[in-house]
DNA sequence: CCGATTGTCGCCAATTTGTAGACAGAGATG
DNA sequence: CATCTCTGTCTACAAATTGGCGACAATCGG
């Protein structure tokens, strides 16, 4: 038996003096109340309603066992709605992984706002390129930018990250301007190396995608080195535009291949498999969505 | 959902650290208790419980709960067991509607005896020979004596009163000593007259069931009255042996026709139908019975 | 490294639930 | 006072839930 659902029934029936009206303020038919009371009184061995055809009243055993149910049903509800609100109040500390040049052009700015809004929480942000298992690290979230992720960790998408191919003016001026993905066979690459596409970059045009394997002079795993070098006229670099944007603005680099694009990546938050969400995690989340771009969950969460 | 099952299982999984061990002690299985911890958190829409694949712990919104839950169900426990004791311990008034003579005879002198064993109790007797109906009357018991009552109120059988056919020395040196229930028919019969079988009497012997109407001198309701009528000779009466006791100890009645018996009536107890006795009534008449006579339910109760 | 134990999940037989409707009784109404 | 309406209980039964079995993958101890 339901020993709850016997007692609410049977403290509606006190409350209303009536089986049938304690039915339908609990949408429940007059026999199932009928029955949970009278399971009730068979558990307990005790009778605690005298009934006639016509109403039901609490005997003296009925009035002490109604004062305690109401007691022990109101706790339950209090002790719910305890944990919901300790559930729905953000604080308490919040640790996040994040890469380094994210971290430190666009989302170290933006992290003010978020303290701003939720001033209980503390919030510490270690900004690594490793790649970082959130359960073993303990992190509460970890943002990613990659091409496609399959991982067993739960993500999601927080926004595309568009790349730019790009040179400075002084490279071009030396090197001649490609104007077709294949013409960056006869260029020097600077290129990133640690996504899943490797060295290969891949340009798509009106007239398809393009497979270049350009010939790379530097690879590393930090997209603002690259910037930095190419800005110095050491090569050709396909890097998020986030970090290439201020160079671009200044006329230090300038974009090239504007027909093509490359492919953007992906910044996800990864996070501990568990049934329910922590709230600092998911408003955390939240910001970063609406901050950063368009929401698409990756695992339908 | 059986919520309450499910605090149990969660309280027990926090106690243990333990699936496993949460289902050895509420002899549930490992999936039953994984199951009822599931559902809780969804209906609470919070996880409780940080797990690995070998333990289990609270999260803060768990140990939160996990002590409410506690209170909770220590709290449900107390309060059955309060209606319990108040069940069991006898106390407050019980009101008794008893047959005069039986009432004066019998019942009096024992009820200082029950009065002593629960002195608790206050004891309301009301002597009356109305037919009584204790639901309609405000009695918790009422006890009555006849030959077969058919009622739709419980009834339980507290002792057989067997009965005695007697007239007194001077009535039978005058009249003759009636050697046979048919030579009652030439004899002034004491009827008592409110029996089923009316004012039949019927005496079994050796040789069969005898049915005999016999003169009557008089019909009344009260089985002493007869008694002292028959002690001054105005005829022969057919009364329980409990009002002819003493007259007949003292030789102020004698006994007749002593191989044959009349059936004897019954000492019942009525009362109110409810699904469970109270435990004054069941007390009262447990006493009865323990005092009167063996014990024989009418209804199987 | 292997065996034992863990928590979760899907499947399914067993059990419980909760309603419909019949019944008898009480109270309201004409 | 008779009739109607609403009551609480009970039975039958379709629908829903329960709770265990066994498979699976992960962890821990020897």
């Amino acid at each position: 038996m339901d020993k709850l659902a016997c007692l609410k029934a049977f403290a509606k029936v006190v409350e209303t003096g009536s089986f049938s009206e304690a039915g339908r303020q609990l949408r429940l038919s007059r026999s199932a109340v009928s029955k949970y009371v009278a399971e009730l009184e068979e558990s307990l061995g005790v009778q605690l309603l005298n009934r006639t055809t016509r109403h039901a009243s609490p005997n003296e055993n009925g009035q002490l066992y109604f004062e305690r149910a109401l007691v022990i049903l109101s706790e339950l509800d209090a002790a719910d709605q305890a944990v919901a609100h300790l559930q729905s109040t953000p604080r308490g500390l919040l640790r996040v992984n994040a890469p380094m040049s994210f971290g430190t052009i666009r989302l170290g700015p933006a992290i003010a706002d978020f303290m701003t809004k939720y001033p209980e929480m503390q919030l510490q942000l270690v900004l690594s390129d490793d790649l970082v298992d959130p359960v073993q690290d303990g992190f509460d979230v970890t943002l990613r930018i990659a091409e496609l992720e399959s991982s067993s960790l739960i993500a999601r998408k927080i926004t595309p990250m568009p790349r730019v191919v790009c040179a400075s003016p002084d490279y071009l001026k030396r090197h001649g301007t490609p104007h077709h993905p294949q013409d960056l066979r006869d260029h020097v690459s600077l290129t990133y190396g640690f996504l899943l596409t490797g060295n290969q970059w891949k340009l798509t045009g009106a007239d398809g995608e393009h497979w270049i394997q350009p010939a790379w002079s530097l690879c590393v795993n930090n997209a603002e080195v690259l910037r930095d070098v190419a800005v110095k006229g050491r090569g050709v670099a396909l890097i998020p535009e986030f970090i290439a944007g201020e160079a671009l603005q200044q006329g230090r680099l300038k974009a090239i291949l504007n027909d093509f694009w490359a492919p953007p990546l992906t910044l996800y938050a990864v996070y501990p498999p568990t049934r329910h969400l922590s709230v600092k995690v998911r408003l955390f989340i939240d910001f970063l969505v609406e901050r950063f771009g368009r929401e698409v969950d990756k695992r339908g969460n």
